[in-house]
DNA sequence: CGCCAAGTTGAAACGCGTCAACCGTAGTGG
DNA sequence: CCACTACGGTTGACGCGTTTCAACTTGGCG
């Protein structure tokens, strides 16, 4: 999974807005991989903000390490997705970003993206569009934390995930490989690693998921969109008309 | 408090950054005030986004309505503030705004932003940095609903709202204003009404929050931080150096 | 004066956290 | 090849923080 094909997916370079320049210049942030062992901190809290990175391969997480001892993950990085967007105009990271298993990342460095942004007013939209619907798929993290119990959380993370997923092909008969531990999960959810695992049984006793170790599979997708009331619009939602007089 | 005030305040037109031309783009965006109304609607969620604000003066708030019942408020707006940058680069709303109290707003168009763009790359970072500094606060928002107790959150609330209110001078001898009824609170902090009102009762006992009616103040702000660990990088900090060449 | 919204207080129920014991699996080294 | 260990997950018992319901108080306002 290459940012392009990621940006080409998301609706941003529709309409024949990519040009030949657009496409070597967002090759251009991929040209140094890297890979990264399971569990490698890609960068602290607090540490200077000096690249971003495109996940290649691999699972990787955002977090937060709190006064009280526990953990808040924020966000749950796949194949395609540019991490560290969030610390634009910071000089300092909010938050660690750490892998969940091993994979690929390609560092690029904030000059790369201005100058990406300076040539490409398309692409610097496109760019900035994504980092926009992270922030919405955090903002309905938020909504979740704050008003829905335990079984809606899981469900609503797992069947995001699911979508997620769907649109980089990696899902098989609804079913997809999850590598994060039910402690990870509940430090996402703000629950405990043995309430997951209750909520889990639970989930799987109504036959909305089953799961075999790291083997997750949705059996009926549908009714689990209907359990979450899903909003997709901030995953499946191209560019408003406004910014084609922009392009 | 005007949008320009609030711009050069938080540092991002400083080093003299701001040309004449800058300042009369911005003061364009407020050249059609309207007043509205305490609990006016600015917009429902899904609504066509067709515009953005600057609050001159009252307090705005975002909001979801959720399918059983209960609402989640995202953010607060203070004067100086934009609303409505969250829902840039989505064709429709992904959440509702509406007025605490009454007050003025500056409503502009994508047009006017894009524009707003082209002009002054300076003001485009700086307009960006300014909603990536919101959605830092939503984030730490995030955090508390996830792992903290329900006097964390409010003091949290409460101390971020104070540092807000100070840099535009509402700050009066530690105390300030909050039209903020206790049940919004709730639903800002995923708490019931209920608790909000215990939970009060429970700081003021501690000597970190007094309050009487709308009017709420800090005894010692200092106890309150140390309290809640408070990380004011996302209010405080100006543009990283990467930005000066940028300008 | 009387009404209504907002806040307070108490009692009971409940969801989730915590602690602890236990199990299965994968990895490790003798 | 088989203990041994470490880790993630499961299950039960119990406690606590928060919700819910309800009654009551207070202040603002027509």
């Amino acid at each position: 999974m290459t940012l392009l094909d990621s940006i080409v997916m998301q609706g941003l370079g529709k309409h024949g807005a990519l040009t030949a320049e657009d496409k070597a210049l967002i090759l251009g942030l991929e040209l140094t991989p890297r890979r990264v062992s399971a569990g490698e901190v890609l960068w602290q809290e607090s540490a200077e903000v000096d690249m971003f990175c495109v996940v290649k391969e691999g699972w990787a997480y955002s977090y937060r390490n709190l006064g009280n001892g526990s953990m808040q993950i924020l966000k749950v990085y796949l194949p395609g997705d540019i991490i560290g967007m969030r610390d634009f105009g910071f000089s300092r990271r909010l938050a660690g970003v750490a892998m969940i298993n091993e994979g690929v990342v390609c560092p690029f460095s904030h000059q790369q993206l201005f100058e990406l942004f300076v040539r490409s007013p398309a692409l610097a939209a496109g760019i900035i569009a994504t980092a926009v619907r992270q922030q919405a798929m955090l903002t309905e993290r938020l909504v979740y934390l704050g008003r829905y119990a335990a079984h809606e959380r899981l469900a609503h993370f797992l069947y995001e995930l699911y979508l997620r997923l769907q649109r980089i092909g990696a899902v098989d008969e609804n079913g997809f490989s999850m590598p994060l531990s039910q402690e990870q999960i509940g430090d996402a959810l703000g629950l405990s690693a043995v309430h997951v695992s209750r909520t889990f049984s639970m989930l799987r006793d109504e036959g909305l998921v089953t799961r075999d170790r790291q083997h997750v599979v949705l059996p009926d997708p549908e009714a689990l969109a209907r359990l979450v009331e899903f909003n997709n619009t901030y995953i499946e939602e191209t560019l408003p008309p406004a910014f084609q007089s922009f392009h």
